[in-house]
DNA sequence: ACCTGAACACCGTTCAAGT
DNA sequence: ACCTGAACACCGTTCAAGT
């Protein structure tokens, strides 16, 4: 039964905020490998090319679907000292990373750069400055932070946002256990210990160990630039 | 003019390692986009589906062609503090990284687990170790050292290996360029300081101030699992 | 200006069939 | 066991042509 104009919803005028809730309907639905614009552009009951106008490339609609995302977080913890608070921003940010793998791998290589990015930016900055951390510090160290948060969700991903990651990581869980004693002392030594603890727990340290460490670290020649 | 069979040499037998350095082949003279299964293929004169005997799939072969790479850093400098010779060893390989920022990319979410790549985790945990670094520290530490690295130089790539990118780090620039100081007073107080450096600048202190986070950040619990 | 059909030039992966 | 042709089910992006 061929469907008539009447039995369609009013197909809406394309925008940008219409393809990323789109693209976001479809991330949620069915992942971010099935994000791409063909599919997008189906469910907007056009053809690709049409995306085009208002979104430069695939890698630019990924960031604008973070950046959407990220309204979501926890920006304003009021309770706890600032150590407590970054962390819990942090944390939150990682939460909503941890939802989408995939989306925090293209976050490695494509920042988004929308308002709610440099919301939170502008959040840790307060809270670093908060902490008497110097704003040459703070400056270098944000980005730090939010490095590891990022690079240790995507560790979590794979293009297919599910089980095949997992050969990865036997792969390198088999070659950690199959280490000789004589040629890898220390790894063997250590055992266990390299591939223990959640990767929440781990990156809970990481983060910690970073603050400490930006805090106390003087950036190169007084101020940079 | 057709090809006869004895104008076309020796037809090799196919093997991981030749597979692996037939990418390294393509990866140097066309990028890693270019490293397509299809493509290595045709390199090695067969189809796509032979390779699969082989390798597992894309993602392995990334990473193998990693590991492979990695081959060439220098673990072993003599001289200087042993933090002057971690620095020198996540140097070299952030280096090797650098020339192929897509790779890291892959990287970031399918680590190598080859002899090559643990041959450097070993090097650096000897390295804590020389430093004093507790052991359990030093184990989630060399995790956080190289998922710094990894990602700073990812951060550089992009799905075309070129020219691209510059798209999203403009767009990065000139959002932090425009923001207002109403709205987001730390930020523009900052101002170019947020941008400054360069990558290899930010990276080794970010990898300075790593260090000295993990070195004085205690694991929880005791020992971790 | 905005939108689109159609095309170009590719992908990864599987599988039945051959050797 | 190893290798392969052919097919399946997709991609991103461009561009000339339409409205």
């Amino acid at each position: 039964m061929p469907r008539s104009r009447r039995e369609r919803p009013a197909k809406p005028a394309l925008t940008r905020a219409g393809i990323v809730s789109a693209a976001i309907g479809v991330l949620r639905a069915e992942g971010l490998p099935k994000v791409t614009m063909r599919r997008i552009a189906q469910e907007l009951d056009t053809g690709p090319a049409s995306l085009y106008v208002y979104v430069r490339n695939t890698a630019e609609l990924h960031a604008a679907i973070l950046d959407e995302l990220l309204g979501t977080i926890e920006t304003a913890p009021e309770r706890g000292s600032w150590r407590a608070r970054v962390e819990q921003v942090l944390g939150s940010y990682t939460r909503t990373l941890f939802e989408y793998p995939s989306l925090a791998r293209s976050a490695v290589s494509a920042r988004p750069s929308g308002e709610n990015y440099l919301n939170l930016c502008e959040r840790l900055l307060a809270l670093l400055d908060e902490g008497g951390v110097p704003p040459a510090q703070a400056a270098w160290g944000v980005d730090v932070l939010l490095q590891l948060a990022t690079a240790t969700a995507a560790e979590h991903a794979t293009q297919d946002e599910s089980s095949d990651n997992a050969d990865e990581w036997d792969a390198l869980t088999r070659a950690l256990h199959g280490v000789s004693a004589d040629t890898h002392p220390r790894i063997a030594a250590l055992g266990p210990r390299l591939l223990s603890g959640t990767p929440e727990q781990r990156l809970s340290w990481g983060l910690r160990s970073v603050l400490n460490g930006i805090a106390h670290t003087p950036v190169p020649e007084g101020e940079p630039k």
